[in-house]
DNA sequence: TCAGTCGTTCCATAATATGGAACAATGACT
DNA sequence: AGTCATTGTTCCATATTATGGAACGACTGA
């Protein structure tokens, strides 16, 4: 399946910062001859997965995969009850809540509220380094090892001067999310800006996903974490319940 | 790239209806040994597109799909500015505004305002048959012939006894279209449901999109559909003009 | 505990993918 | 308007990968 994962490739190469790419980008960002690099690009195109301008245009990802993603929300318990727990986690804590799921593969941030939000606002749905963020850690500490080792093999990319970027280093440290019940994140990912994420658990017990309360650091002393902490845990928890008494 | 025609219509198989499928299934709707399906699989979830619950559980679409739509949804600029437009036209009208998006090769549904909104509910976004619905047709019609002709060679799906199933009545009705400038759909896609939609074109005068007013056919008598018409294509007009002015 | 069914693996064989080179089309420059 | 550079596209001899029947391992239900 090298030519399979070669188009994916080829797909993943696409981002916000980048929507569209020429032939010749792609070709050289992925080290392949420019016959290879047309070939896969054609067959996504005949797909629908990547769409071409003009002859000499860019190309770029297909709406097919807007509505594939659908198929995957529509079907995610987690983002279908979510939202009122996470809108009364902002209203008491006057911050930002994010939502993570987890499909055993990625940390994928899937909703976001704030005190003032905007109609139609594009959430960041995005894949999440799990290493360094506080839903990403209260996931992992609750996720069979072998999960932890490929994280780990995938690499513990470093966002700032406090980012975890050993193995030891990560299961220590979700170590103590387990003893807590819920993961920080002190400027690890981003600096100025601290977060308090629990997991969120399935019908079945499994963490299936988390949620956190993010603010600047100034406005989250030492001594204000365990409050949000409490907060934030509760939540998990009513949306863990949620989901359990949840039927179809 | 055989095989990637095949991971294609593995990603395919999965639907608002079924979103989770076992090997069997997927090896049997696809007619593949289950042994090739299996190794499509492999790749697919190798490359988080897919992911598997257990060793013995059903296959799903992964979060990645989640995140490869979101670029092309934040890349969308029609996606961005439409919102207000629509609002306004189901405020003047009385119906839902259905928000439509063409890529080229897809007609997809990306947006819906009704007069009473639901938070966070999750917009049907799906392809959308071109040869039936308003939007489609208002699309259509402002398409080169070779688009035209993949659509016809791709069958003309029958939904309802006034669907359009042949290529010389779709012709005649794209002609109509184009000489009224908006698009009728009369129970063509759905008994007791009516349509009007008008083009959304790009800075390049392309077309790009269409939005439509829907509602129920006793709502909208034969006298109504002109006006709605007009407030239709205002309405699409300004969204182009939006999308003109527009920098980023 | 056993039978049936599911997902997974093996490997001889069949089929497809590769990529250098050349071609066609487009855009920029003069 | 013509030329040149650059881009996307196509060809095909060759290299490499995908295939799928059969068997295996694991799990579930009786």
């Amino acid at each position: 399946m090298k030519s399979l994962h070669k188009a994916v490739a080829v797909l993943d190469g696409f981002s916000r910062a980048e929507p569209s790419m020429t032939l010749g980008a792609i070709a050289s960002r992925l080290k392949l001859p420019k016959a290879t690099a047309h070939r896969l690009l054609a067959a996504l195109r005949d797909a629908g997965l990547v769409v071409q301008d003009g002859t000499r245009d860019r190309y770029r990802l297909g709406l097919k995969l807007v509505a594939l993603g659908n198929v995957v929300l529509s079907d995610l318990a987690l983002f279908h009850v979510a939202g009122p727990h996470a809108e009364r986690l902002v209203n008491q804590s006057g911050e930002t809540a994010h939502l993570c799921a987890f499909d055993g593969f990625n940390v994928m941030s899937i909703d976001r509220r704030e005190m003032q939000p905007a109609r139609n606002e594009l959430v960041t749905i995005e894949r999440e380094p799990p290493h360094c963020t506080s839903t990403g850690k209260a996931i992992l500490a609750f996720q069979p090892d072998a999960v932890v080792d490929r994280v780990i093999a995938a690499g513990l990319e470093t966002f700032t001067g406090n980012t975890i970027t050993t193995a030891e280093a990560l299961r220590e440290d979700l170590d103590q999310v387990r003893e807590r019940g819920y993961a920080l994140d002190l400027e690890e990912r981003q600096y100025g800006i601290r977060c308090v994420g629990a997991p969120i658990r399935g019908p079945d017990g499994a963490v299936i996903g988390a949620i956190s309360a993010t603010g600047p650091t100034e406005r989250l002393p030492t001594n204000r974490l365990p409050i949000l902490a409490e907060m934030v845990v509760a939540t998990a928890r009513s949306i863990s319940e949620a989901l359990t008494t949840r039927t179809g």
